[in-house]
DNA sequence: GTGTAGACTCCTGTCGACT
DNA sequence: AAGTCGACAGGAGTCTACA
């Protein structure tokens, strides 16, 4: 599977907002309606969701996807 | 073909944002490396595009995806 | 310059199972 | 709880063609 550069910056970004909740995979996968292992393969940096998927994760995460988005990691060049 | 609301406030975005770039669909599809239906096909809200393929239109606007994302018409309820 | 249709490839997203 | 695999239907993204 290819990983490329904005999907491994995006599974950082869940993952570490889903830590910050306390949250397992499991659970968030649970809150968004979407597969158990489709959120790890996300967090692997190996899945490449559309923007219906972005949205659904940020909204479980009660953000705006401005605010999603306005993490350091995704300013770096 | 389903129309969500967030394909059509997306659809909106880039619309707007290429209008002030005074782009055609055409160049824009060119500077992206992007087909042009498929450009009409997301202003028309009826695409679902990818986190790439987001990156990719926000990257050709020159905004970082924060910036993308901060719009009225995305935090109506 | 744009909308739309059809056909095509490849991947997204789901699910079960094992580790 | 999380990683990984295989299989699957449906959809993402490309391309040609015509209005």
């Amino acid at each position: 599977m290819k990983k490329t550069k904005i999907q491994i910056l995006f599974g950082q970004r869940v993952r570490l907002l889903r830590k910050l909740h306390g949250w397992s995979q499991e659970s968030l996968a649970a809150r968004c309606g979407l597969d158990r292992t489709y959120i790890s393969g996300i967090e692997r940096g190996i899945r490449n969701p559309t923007l219906e998927i972005v949205l659904t994760l940020a909204t479980s995460f009660e953000m705006e996807l401005d605010v999603f988005f306005d993490w350091d990691g995704f300013k770096e060049r």
